[in-house]
DNA sequence: TTACATATGTTAGGGTCTCTAACTTTGACA
DNA sequence: TGTCAAAGTTAGAGACCCTAACATATGTAA
């Protein structure tokens, strides 16, 4: 093997049996096939071929598939962070601008992955891989952060948890709705950016 | 074989070699299976073991795997009709308490059966099965009526689609949410059904 | 520098799954 | 009653997951 190889993304080194960093590399092609089929058609096998080595290799880095599956929900849980603070950064803070920045972001994740975000918050089995419920965490408390500065309290608050939880779960929905175009059209001729707006309004402001 | 049989639910004709009615039987063999274990670990042939086939015999049914899970939808589309109407039924027509209920009633159907409302709502592949989105516009179309009679509209107009879609947003990222129990927390100590009166004024009564 | 332990590849293969082909049994109807 | 289509069966091809046993590269310590 290993005449021809599918350099996308992954340096190898020059060696050609071992390969460089084979993890991320399969983390690579996870990602890109279960954006490209779904979930339900990807195979530890095709990823392998797209990083150009054997059947058996991943499991010198991975417990089994679904931890392979895990390695990319992380992946796309930390990038969707990354890119929630830099969506945040240019608002001033407190504003309902900076909320409807949230769910604007939320959404365009959502269209533009969406096999990924459905795997997201799809249901697991096994234990979660290490890091993957502190990232949850973390980016949530981002959300909760700025809606306590709306609503103008000190803390993490029981009016803000509850505030912000309305907000998660809106959002959410409408992500969801908004992935399947069918959907969506029973909306009728929906502005997604003015909705946003009232229902920060709706939620926030009482 | 055939000389044990598990006779759970769909009966049999007396021949043992022709079953009687099979589909129905692969369907609810499906669909518990699909509740117990999650759609990812469903197979074929295990329905087939529940249902005493061989594992061939469902192709004598559905095309395929696919048409199988699709069947459960349809059926899972269904009874979650029905049971909406029977939800509405004791209250009075108009009122925020209907617009609740129906709210209850989502919510209580993905926790009682969260496998099958993933599974309504994943994404396929393949065309959808004869009936599928007519169950389903027929069954959103019970929620518009309900809108417009509420905010006291003659028909379908665009706002009754607009609020009607926030609300079935708002009330599908809630239920997916409480699917979860890690995330249900992050709301704090939530009143679900104080959540849902508010919302349903929220976006009704402006 | 060299020897060795370890990490990271490979091939081979068992067990399971989906689906098709070819055959068999049954029930319905002329 | 005889025939045909519907609905079962067995057999098997091809794919996949994962493990076991083996091979090769890398880094470290003598």
């Amino acid at each position: 093997m290993t005449e021809f190889m599918n350099d996308t993304s992954v340096e190898r080194k020059k060696t050609g049996y071992h390969h460089g960093d084979l993890r991320a590399a399969l983390v690579a092609a996870t990602r890109s096939l279960i954006e490209e089929n779904g979930v339900d058609h990807f195979s530890v096998a095709d990823a392998c071929r797209r990083a150009g080595v054997s059947t058996a290799a991943p499991y010198k880095h991975f417990k089994n598939k679904e931890e392979m599956v895990h390695a990319v929900v992380l992946d796309c849980m930390e990038r969707h962070r990354q890119e929630m603070l830099d969506d945040l950064a240019p608002h001033p803070r407190g504003s309902l601008v900076r909320i409807k920045a949230l769910g604007q972001n939320y959404i365009r994740f959502a269209l533009r992955e969406p096999g990924l975000f459905r795997l997201r918050f799809a249901h697991f089995d096994g234990e979660p891989l290490e890091g993957i419920e502190e990232c949850g965490s973390e980016t949530y408390s981002i959300v909760q952060q700025e809606v306590a500065f709306v609503l103008g309290e000190a803390g993490i608050t029981d009016k803000v948890k509850e505030r912000a939880f309305m907000l998660w779960s809106f959002v959410h929905g409408l992500s969801f709705l908004m992935m399947n175009p069918d959907l969506m059209e029973t909306g009728g001729n929906l502005d997604v950016d003015a909705l946003l707006s009232d229902i920060g309004r709706r939620v926030l402001l009482d």
